[in-house]
DNA sequence: TAGATCGTTTGTGTTACGTCAATCATCTAC
DNA sequence: GTAGATGATTGACGTAACACAAACGATCTA
């Protein structure tokens, strides 16, 4: 009786992941088409983001990064080398290592696709006013630079 | 001379697509295991979660709210049900329709899914304290509401 | 009653992975 | 100089999660 009237903690979970997954999709979505026509695959968009972010990466770090497979990311970075948007160099420092970077070319795609996902992110996020794309912006920049030090951890 | 001395507009665009897709990416990386010691895929989250939050649906809207082919919503909603986790139950003001909702046993699943993937997020989101977790949580929450809005539109 | 809608099954194909094995080139430590 | 490790590569295999199409039965609407 009086274990039944203790209060129970019953708070709803503050998680974000299933939203951040259904927003991603509903952009995704609408990005694909868009995406078609410059002769772009998402997770090309992804690694191109990736390396104009970071200046250029190792291979090994940009599977990091990317939180993929090693063996998936040369698959990848064969597509991206074979369109001319990135170039692969042998590190000076081990010649084991690549040195990966955006080409000109790739910099050039990479605006237009911003300029392209721009529109589309104007139409799927119009819930949120310019302040709070701004928000959402720097949170998520926050968020995603510290799991760029997660490449040097294997607990990550 | 005067038009190359011209300023030259060089923002860059604050796209948060690949940053969502990013983190998602993250998560996902780190939600997996613990979701299959639960028996349970990220599509099933969504779907529960979805289905919590709204409080039940019929398989078109629903469809639309997770942007996936029906057919293929019928293969999932089949899992679901198979472990007990949703119910059909045909709409009473049309047979066609199906109301789809959350179990008893979908809504414990779910909290062990909330418990689980809490941890998660506080390890992967790591870079932000409580109150940018709360606003980035808040602004997804705003963002995907209106997707609720697409399924009733053809342009969404 | 005809046409539309909802959900279903089945089938096909694509994409994007993970994983593994083996290999070569290169580095590091002894 | 050598053994073992590292970085990238190729090729193979398998899985999951889709998109899409066709066809169908049940049900609704005009």
């Amino acid at each position: 009786m009086l274990i039944s009237a203790l209060p129970v903690i019953d708070q709803p979970a503050r998680r974000v992941g299933a939203l951040l997954e259904h927003v991603n999709r509903q952009l995704r979505q609408h990005s694909v088409p868009a995406l078609e026509t410059l002769g772009v695959r998402p997770r090309h968009v992804l690694a191109l983001t990736v390396l104009r972010d970071t200046g250029g990466s190792s291979q090994a770090d940009l599977a990091g990064l990317l939180q993929m497979d090693r063996t998936n990311l040369v698959g990848l970075l064969n597509e991206l080398e074979t369109e001319g948007w990135v170039e692969r160099r042998r590190s000076p420092e081990d010649r084991r290592r690549h040195l990966v970077e955006l080409t000109a070319a790739g910099g050039e795609l990479l605006s237009r696709i911003d300029f392209a996902l721009a529109a589309i992110e104007d139409h799927v996020l119009s819930a949120l006013d310019a302040a709070q794309r701004e928000q959402l912006y720097e949170l998520l920049r926050q968020a995603a630079n510290l799991e760029a030090a997660c490449t040097e951890s294997p607990d990550c």
